[in-house]
DNA sequence: GGTTGCATGTAAATGGTTACATGATTGT
DNA sequence: ACAATCATGTAACCATTTACATGCAACC
């Protein structure tokens, strides 16, 4: 799902400028199954344009550069439809920390606690950004309740099993105290 | 964390070819949530063999290419603890089937059934194909036992809340049958 | 006075996927 | 017969990230 569905994505949920849009995949509701950034983003509108799915209307700005607000045309509105009918790629998951936690008995026992305990509080705080939020099409609810479903396994996991973890990584060596 | 490292990664449990560290992607312990092909895998190798990171020995075969089998060095085993010493970047996780079903009220009802119960039955196989593995260092089974819950977390949450999606996506339409 | 937010855009560099090229053997 | 598995590698293509370029206003 190339950048250029997403905008169209994003725009069927109201106008909105690059800016706005950008918005979306960094705190919005597509953060956590998106990714889209300026550079991607300006390009893909500039050819969503082209292409006649976006209306484009310029409003005046003091000091900055104006403020382009981007428009789903008909056409826009086809092709999103369209696109969302199309098989789904498979879900591609890219996670560095689990590898080192696979690699858990490569590192400081102490650098592995605190990985997990860093991502424990990153699980809690997303789950507590997610709870609540604006879901008229069912959806939204949907894929916000799924979000959490994961998350809160994950956090629970990762609470529930660090210990078990830390246990066999230290089992074998000596206590660092006394055997240095 | 780029494809070089990931190689180091895999012939870190053993010695390998290019081809049998493709599996490990493909259908190994790292394919839920790491992505490495051919295309990346076979230039990363010859990169590492410059750096001295990994050795080869050429295994002759039949009528296939020679099988190269690499091993990690001393120097490859030290760049392996640094890097995954290293400040992991943020998990990212790429889902085109949310996007479908975040927007599920533009598409066919029928359609979105479907989509749910393939993917359903996606987390059930690959739920099924993960229990019972090797697992010697503690990090193995806790790597697993992480993409475990999360996993079921997933099927069940589809699993429990597919019926209400699908309520309320027909409920303000008229059924199709009387009203078409 | 420094950081964050607003606001757009380009260009270079990175990195990876996809397709191609080759070809025997084994299983269905 | 046909597909899959084994086995390596290159090159064109594609997309995205990152850095650059610009600059005001508001908040701390």
């Amino acid at each position: 799902m190339d950048v250029k569905t997403l905008c169209l994505s994003v725009l069927s949920l109201g106008e909105a400028s690059g800016y706005e849009i950008r918005k979306h995949f960094e705190e919005g509701a597509f953060r956590h199954f998106q990714t889209a950034t300026f550079g991607s983003i300006y390009p893909a509108l500039g050819k969503l344009y082209e292409l006649g799915q976006v209306s484009v209307i310029e409003h005046e700005q003091d000091g900055r550069p104006d403020k382009k607000v981007y428009t789903l045309t008909e056409s826009g509105r086809t092709a999103l439809q369209q696109a969302l009918l199309r098989d789904p790629a498979p879900d591609a998951m890219r996670s560095d920390l689990l590898v080192q936690l696979f690699f858990a008995h490569l590192l400081p026992p102490e650098k592995v606690a605190a990985l997990i305990d860093q991502r424990i509080a990153e699980y809690r705080a997303c789950i507590e950004k997610m709870t609540g939020c604006t879901k008229a099409p069912p959806g939204h609810g949907f894929v916000q309740g799924m979000g959490l479903a994961i998350y809160s396994a994950a956090a629970i996991y990762l609470e529930q099993n660090k210990a078990g973890l830390m246990a066999r990584l230290t089992a074998d060596r000596p206590e660092k105290d006394t055997a240095e």
